[in-house]
Order: structure tokens, then C-alpha cells, then sequence
RNA sequence: GCUGACGUAGCUCAGUCGGUAGAGCACAUCCUUGGUAAGGAUGAGGUCGUCGGUUCAAGUCCGAUCGUCAGCUCCA
């Protein structure tokens, strides 16, 4: 038998009989990685498990572990689906499947209104089919032999889809698993009984090719894993959300509310609300002034002059609210802050001396969102951006890229986010600015993150049209990824609004514009800050810091001098004088989430001292109010949540 | 805006076959004055989202409308 070389995953190479399959390779170097193993890589291009080997090759191999991994498994089970489906309903024409980084979906038209209880039908014909341990295989044909298999079973989805494939593509893959046989390019599992354990989470409408004037189609949610216990940690995970829901978890703790009968999409910042919110805001504006920016403010209204300048009025009118009319001229709220800084910088002559110019501001912008987007703090309708301009010369803005990296590094790091991810979006299709300009702004984007170690995406053609971006995603304590920073270049309202300084050489010049948000929206990055502790809110955010809780009514008056000292010290203080018996205002500031009680009684009286009590973990003893006070504000300044 | 589900007390929810509305929490008053996660009694609180229809009778059935939710589309 003739012998060729493998290069095992770590990188050890070894010697297999010619014709071997990935799967006895796997099972040659670890059973339990054979087992595991759900996908390969032979020479860097995707294999199934029972691939034959016949050359000298490069092996990787994927599990449950790998995104590669995860990914191919949710594939296979959203074919197991749509296979179920087909079943259930010989009708369905069916879209799209793919796998997700959440589970998978896939898109069918059915005349039938699927609920909630029909998943668990679809679940159950998909454990039958699994079982039969039908193995998935890939079959090739010409673009006219798959276009005549769709037009017989009279799926126009699929055959839309082919017929617009590169007419280069000679032959189009299908995957076939037992009766159900799908246009696709794999890869896939060995066979469906790899599938053990799968949930259906949600059937809702999603537009054919996402596009709002197409067919709505339905679609189905699920996730499926190879392990019991890792379906039991999910959805364990989906319910923790569900606890953590900022809308929830606001009213319960009483921070902010929305008042549909006054205008949907607008918050209320009840006084808890608004004590975390002004931690942050001043935060934030101690934070800039000590990085090099000046805060403005500007107005919350503009003659249509400004919009029709800064062409949000032909780009965005139908998502701003209606003008005022006053004095035969429109005024309209502003979406945007941004035109306000240009008039500021406009207001005299800039020297390339006075550049590069920092303006922050939380600005307050008003749009009119579509009634069915909007969702608690994270889309409303109006919103305080913590927003800033930068204006500098051509050869700032690496340096200028750099420090905003650094200062978002830094200001994640501070409200206890670690884990970001960077994207870098270049230039669209369609764009204004020409070539050379996007191509310079582009590279100082890369340049800056690289300068800084950072790892970034690459979002190609997915910059706005007046300019490249740099976007950061955050992960909170439930893994779940927000998009909250962003920093991008503007070609377009520096030209708009003839902005110019004059350099070095005596002569005009344009001065490069960037936008930077850091927290997105103070609304909206107030839900992600609730979602992401859980309404466990660190000591320097916390809305009520320290509850002090007298034992009865007769330490009213020791408990009050407590709290006054408390107050004096600035600590966000409560003082509990309901008639209630200890244990039951214990618990109560417990579900409400004080960090820390004070509990007062006649010892404590006597001995001018108070017993701590820690939120989660109980009684820590007795301590004197110096000796707490110093403690707290130490975390307080420090920004931990524990010491 | 689109598809679907849902709107009952401040909050969370029950209300069967159509027969004029119920609980817990919260709130008020009183009793109780307490030692680390819910003491007791009493009371107040609702045009059942809104409008129309069917019916002797509608929270319940039908239609429209407004809103909320899950997604889709959108997000300067």
C-alpha cells in the first residue's frame, strides 16, 4: 500500500496508508477528538469527516469548539429543519438556511401561520429524521439540471437564486440527506445523527432577500448542540437575558420609563436613572477635558438652511421630526450635532496652527425612528450622543486616530468592558471623495490599530458614502455583542460647508473631519450597562450606594446622623424610616441591588459604630463610620466593584 | 412600515361554555418596636387599550384602530 505524509493539527507529521479518511485520521490521534470532530480542513479547503485522502496534505481538524465547527453543525441542523419542514408541509417552498452566530434559521413560505406550539412538531419530526442517521452527500450538477430540479418541485426561491449563480459556475453542489435534497455548497456533516439535541427558539415574517418589498416569508430560529448539558447552559443563558432585560430590570429598580400616551420612544429618567446617568456624564466630561478635548454645546433646533447644507434633509427627511413653522421659516430638531461644530469652526478663520481642533459634546439629537424598531433604551427616538468632532490636517490624523483607540480603551476598560472587537469599513459603491483621500483615510484607520496591536475585521465596501470607519463591538458579561463605538472620516461635510484653513504655505487647504462616539448613546449604553451587571451596578455607578437601616424606630435619630454624614460625603444615601420589621427592609434593599446597608440598632448606638452589611454576601461586622466611609470611597474613586 | 402574538388595578398575573371583575405585591390607616432575605388587621384602588358590531346579555365572539412584544427592513 502506498504510504503519504499528513501534517497533523500539531504540526507533527505522520505516515497513512493512501486513501485514508479524515475520520481515521482523527480517530488515530485522539478518540475523543474523533468523536468531537465535526469538520476538516485538507490543505486549507473544508472537507467532510469520511473525505478520502490520496496525496501528501495539510489536515485541520474542527469541533463543537471551533466557530468553523459550531458553524457547520447549525448548518447541517438548519437542513435537518427545512427537512422536517418539507415533511410537515409537502407545500414549502423554501429561501435560505444559513448558520448564524447565534444558532441558525431558515426561510420558507408555507400558507399555514406557524406558532409558537408547531416548533415543538417541527422539533420532534426533526429528532425522528435525525435518528435515521441519514448521511448528508453532496451530488454536482450542471446550472440546467438544478434549475430543472427546482422548476419541477416549483420552488421559485431556489431557482432565482440559481439562475442568477456566475454563468462560469459549471456545476452547483447540493446536499442530499435522506428524502430532503438542498442547493448548497456544504460543508456538512457526516450523516444527520451527529444531531443530538435541538431547539426551535422563534418563528417570526423576514422579507425575501431582506428586502422590505418582497415576499415576507417565515422564518424559524434554533440552535442545536452536541451535548446535552451544552443546550441546558444555553438556554439557561437566553433566561439570564430575559432577568437582565433593561426594561425590566428599569422599572423594577425604578430608573427610567417611557410614557406612549406622551410619545413613544422618549425616556423619563426617574432620579435613580438619573443618578447613574450623571456619574457618567461627569465622567465622561473629566475624562475628555484631561484627553485634549473642549466641550460645546449647541442648540437643539436649526433653520432648514443647516439641514439642507449638510444634506440630511434630502438623505434622512423622512426619518426627521416635522418642521416648526415660525415666521414663514422651517426649524427642524436636530439628528445630528455635527453641523452645529462646523458654524463654530466656521465662525473665523482657523491658522493650521490651530489644528487639530477637539469638540465634544453630549448632544442631544431627536429622529423619528419607525414605530417598530424602537425597543426600551437601545433604539428611541430621542437620544444624547456623546459625540465629537475632530478637525485636523492631512498628516494628524494617524496620531489623531490613535488617541481615540487609546481613549475608547480606556473608557470600555473603566465601566468594566474588556473583551472588544475592531472593524475597519472601507468605501462603498457609492461615495463621495475621491480615491486617493479614502484610500490615505483607510490606511490611517489600519495603521492606527496595528500601531496599537489590535486585531481588526475587515468590513469591505461597508463604510458610510462620505467615509471610511472604524466600528467597536463590545461583549457583556453574557458574551452577547454590541456595536457602541464608532469613529468615522466625513469627505463630505467639510465640502458641504467650505471649510478650509489656510496652512503653512500661506494657501486654503481642507481640513480633514472625523466623528467619534465612544458610548453610542448615553440611553442606549445605560441598557447595555443594565443588562450587562445585571442591575448590579459597580460602587461608583450604583444609584443607592449604602441603605441605612435602623433596627426599630427608637435609632431613628442615631441612623439619621449616619446618614447625614454619609450625604456630606457625597455617597448616594438612603435612609429607611418605614415601619417595618429589619428583616423585611433587608430584604428589600437586597432585591434592589444596594451594594452595601448599614444596620443600626443599640449596639451601635452605644458604641458610635455601624454593622456593614454587603450585598450578596451579608453581614460583614461591625466597623466605625470612619472606617467604612474610607473604605467605600476608595472603591468608589477606584471604580471596583469589590475589594 | 411589514408578519405574527399579546393588551384585565401602579406592578406581576388569574378570569372555564358569553351571565355586569379576582389574587399577590405595592399604597393608606391601625396594631406591633424588632438584630441580618417577606409580622398582623383593615381599607382604598378597574368604563377589562379605544371605537363599532353580533346578542336578552360581551373582559370573553366579530371588525376596525391605537399600543406593546418577537423578528424582518431601516439606523446619518
Amino acid at each position: 500500500m502506498e504510504q503519504i505524509k499528513i501534517t497533523l493539527p500539531d504540526g507533527s507529521v505522520r505516515e497513512y496508508d493512501k486513501g485514508v479518511t479524515v475520520f481515521e485520521i482523527a480517530k488515530s490521534i485522539s478518540g475523543r477528538l474523533a468523536s468531537d470532530a465535526i469538520i476538516a480542513k485538507v490543505n486549507g479547503a473544508e472537507k467532510d469527516l469520511d473525505t478520502k485522502i490520496d496525496e501528501d496534505s495539510d489536515l485541520q481538524i474542527f469541533t463543537f469548539r471551533d466557530d468553523e465547527g459550531k458553524h457547520t453543525y447549525w448548518h447541517s441542523t438548519s437542513h435537518l429543519m427545512a427537512h422536517a419542514i418539507q415533511e410537515l408541509y409537502p407545500e414549502a417552498k423554501f429561501g435560505v438556511g444559513p448558520a448564524i452566530d447565534t444558532g441558525f434559521y431558515y426561510d420558507f413560505d408555507i400558507d399555514t401561520r406557524l406558532t409558537e406550539e408547531d416548533l415543538e412538531k417541527i422539533e420532534k419530526k426533526m429528532y425522528e429524521i435525525a435518528k435515521s442517521a441519514a448521511p448528508y452527500k453532496r451530488r454536482e450538477l450542471s446550472k440546467k439540471e438544478a434549475l430543472d430540479y427546482f422548476t419541477e418541485k416549483g420552488d421559485e426561491y431556489k431557482q432565482e437564486i440559481i439562475s442568477e449563480l456566475d454563468e462560469s459556475s459549471e456545476v452547483i453542489s447540493f446536499y442530499e440527506e435522506g428524502a430532503f435534497t438542498d442547493l448548497c455548497t456544504g460543508p456538512h456533516l457526516a450523516d444527520t445523527g451527529k444531531i443530538k439535541y435541538v431547539k426551535l427558539l422563534s418563528v417570526s415574517g423576514s422579507y425575501w432577500r431582506g428586502d422590505e418589498k418582497n415576499k415576507q416569508m417565515q422564518r424559524i430560529y434554533g440552535i442545536s448542540f452536541p451535548k446535552k448539558k451544552m443546550l441546558d447552559e444555553h438556554l439557561e443563558m437566553l433566561e439570564e437575558a430575559k432577568r437582565r432585560d433593561h426594561r425590566k430590570l428599569g422599572k423594577q429598580l425604578d430608573l427610567f420609563s417611557i410614557h406612549e400616551e406622551a410619545g413613544a420612544g422618549l425616556i423619563y429618567w426617574h432620579p435613580k436613572g438619573a443618578r447613574i446617568r450623571n456619574t457618567i456624564e461627569d465622567f465622561w466630561k473629566e475624562a475628555h477635558t484631561k484627553n485634549g478635548y473642549d466641550l460645546l454645546f449647541s442648540p437643539h433646533i436649526g433653520k432648514s438652511w443647516l439641514w439642507e447644507t449638510s444634506g440630511h434633509l434630502s438623505n434622512f427627511r423622512e426619518n426627521m421630526f416635522s418642521p416648526m413653522s415660525i415666521d414663514e421659516q422651517d426649524y427642524f430638531l436636530k439628528p445630528m450635532n455635527c453641523p452645529f461644530h462646523i458654524l463654530i469652526y466656521k465662525n473665523h478663520l482657523r491658522s493650521y496652527r490651530d489644528l487639530p481642533l477637539r469638540w465634544a459634546e453630549l448632544g442631544t439629537v431627536y429622529r423619528f425612528e419607525k414605530s417598530g424598531v424602537l425597543h426600551g433604551l437601545l433604539r428611541v427616538r430621542g437620544f444624547t450622543q456623546d459625540d465629537a468632532h475632530i478637525f485636523c490636517a492631512q498628516e494628524q490624523i494617524e496620531d489623531e486616530i490613535i488617541e481615540v483607540i487609546r481613549f475608547s480603551l480606556f473608557m470600555w476598560k473603566s465601566f468594566g468592558f474588556e473583551k472588544l472587537t475592531f472593524y475597519v469599513s472601507t468605501r462603498p459603491d457609492k461615495a463621495v471623495g475621491d480615491d486617493a483621500i479614502w484610500d490615505k483615510a483607510t490606511e490611517s484607520l489600519k495603521n492606527a490599530l496595528r500601531s496599537e496591536g489590535l486585531d481588526y475585521k475587515l468590513d469591505e465596501g461597508g463604510g458610510a458614502f462620505y467615509g471610511p470607519k472604524i466600528d467597536i463591538k463590545v461583549k457583556d458579561a453574557l458574551n452577547r455583542e454590541w456595536q457602541m463605538s464608532t469613529i468615522q472620516f466625513d469627505f463630505n461635510l467639510p465640502e458641504r460647508f467650505d471649510m478650509k484653513y489656510i496652512g503653512e504655505d500661506g494657501k486654503e487647504h481642507r481640513p480633514f473631519m472625523v466623528h467619534r462616539a465612544l458610548l453610542g448613546s448615553i440611553e442606549r449604553f445605560v441598557g447595555v450597562l443594565i443588562e450587562h451587571f445585571g442591575g448590579d451596578f459597580p460602587m461608583w455607578l450604583a444609584p443607592v450606594q449604602v441603605a441605612v437601616v435602623p433596627v426599630s424606630q427608637k435609632y431613628f435619630d442615631y441612623a439619621g446622623k449616619v446618614f447625614d454624614e454619609l450625604k456630606k460625603n457625597g455617597i448616594f444615601a438612603e435612609l429607611d424610616k418605614r415601619n417595618e420589621k429589619i428583616g423585611f427592609k433587608i430584604r428589600d434593599w437586597e432585591v434592589n441591588k444596594v451594594p452595601y446597608m448599614l444596620i443600626v440598632g443599640e449596639k451601635e448606638e452605644e458604641a458610635g459604630t455601624v454593622s456593614v452589611r454587603k450585598h450578596k454576601e451579608g453581614d460583614q461586622g461591625v466597623k466605625t463610620l470612619d472606617q467604612f466611609l474610607e473604605r467605600i470611597i476608595h472603591e468608589i474613586n477606584n471604580k471596583v466593584s469589590n475589594i
